[in-house]
DNA sequence: CAAAAATATATCAAACCGATATATGCTTAA
DNA sequence: TTAAGCATATATCGGTTTGATATATTTTTG
């Protein structure tokens, strides 16, 4: 999905400056399953603006700077469902935490229980800042979309303290060796 | 993290052409944590070859297009652990099928279904794949990763097939016709 | 047997991120 | 008090990445 679409999408709800539409899909309700740097949000809206699928106004609050308020168009109404009729692609995850836990066997083992608590309480955070957005919120697709992002990080948070439970059990005695050393071919080879 | 460590990585294991390290990003057991395209690969494989992090040979199978085999060298093994050392930035999850999923009400209440029976099926793909790896493997790290990734999907499962159980007991009634129609500025204006 | 898919490398435009520049007001701690 | 840091706000730019495409051969499928 553009970031196109998802500045049509954000303004088919209401009107946004580029800096609102950033925060947002930074750490508004929209972040947990969106992204979108100024880098890309402004000339969005430029391009937006020049194909009239929205228009704004330049609101000068007295001391603050000046926002331009952007509002969708009729035109971008219908190119905004006109995009949701194509099928949406698959989720994407990615992890660097999973990529560095790869190598959990190959690090002192201190650092990777760091990297676990660090993980557990950063996960309780998000799960925090999710579970209060679900309370506030009575828009109906927000809950459930906010309520999907709750139900993954519960579970990823599960899975993390019980892990923890099991490798603080097996105390400096190398949990991770592999019972069979050699297997670093056939472990990736069979790769799909 | 950029691609160049995603190859390091892979190489730490085992020798493996450009090819390879796409179809482990985009099918195999990185795949649910990781992405990498062609046009990130190679470019990333030429680039670490010259700073003599990674070597390749030549294998010209009878039949099969020729491969290039990238090895690992000591200095690059040395790069990744240098790598490693700076902490893992946060998890990061786009999901089109949760941004279509704000527009439910405004879509005919089928279209939604749709996505969502399409979805439950898909995940329940992802599953019985990463089950599968899970069964297979025996590295404790990448166990670990692909627990992460059961995890997740299990509790997504879980939640959109306890959501259509909802959505269908409610037949056509609008299940997500708003309470209060007229809060789309306050519902999307307290981020944060 | 022909069409499609898999194997394999490589490049390119378009999209996007992350950092930075610029400017102002508000809050906070030495 | 006053400098530092943070929030608000727009905008650009270099470098990274994606997604599509080109090319070529073999294997699988209908």
């Amino acid at each position: 999905m553009h970031v196109r679409t998802l500045c049509l999408g954000i303004l088919s709800f209401c009107d946004k400056s580029g800096y609102d539409i950033r925060k947002l899909a930074a750490d508004g309700n929209f972040s947990h399953f969106c992204e979108a740097s100024y880098g890309s949000i402004y000339p969005a809206l430029a391009q937006l603006t020049e194909e009239d699928l929205v228009t704004f106004e330049v609101v000068a609050l007295d001391g603050k700077p000046p926002r331009k308020v952007y509002s969708i168009t009729q035109a971008g109404r219908e190119a905004l469902f006109e995009t949701l009729q194509i099928p949406p692609g698959p989720d994407r995850f990615k992890s660097e935490f999973l990529f560095y836990s790869l190598f959990a066997d190959k690090l002192p083992s201190n650092e990777f229980r760091k990297l676990l608590i660090r993980k557990i309480s950063e996960t309780k955070e998000k799960l925090s800042g999710l579970r209060h957005a679900g309370e506030v919120c009575d828009h109906g697709p927000s809950s459930f979309a906010l309520g999907y992002g709750i139900a993954m990080n519960e579970a990823v948070l599960e899975y993390l303290e019980g892990f923890l439970v099991k490798f603080d059990s097996h105390q400096g005695d190398g949990f991770f060796d592999q019972k069979n050393s050699d297997l670093n071919q056939t472990e990736l080879s069979d790769a799909r």
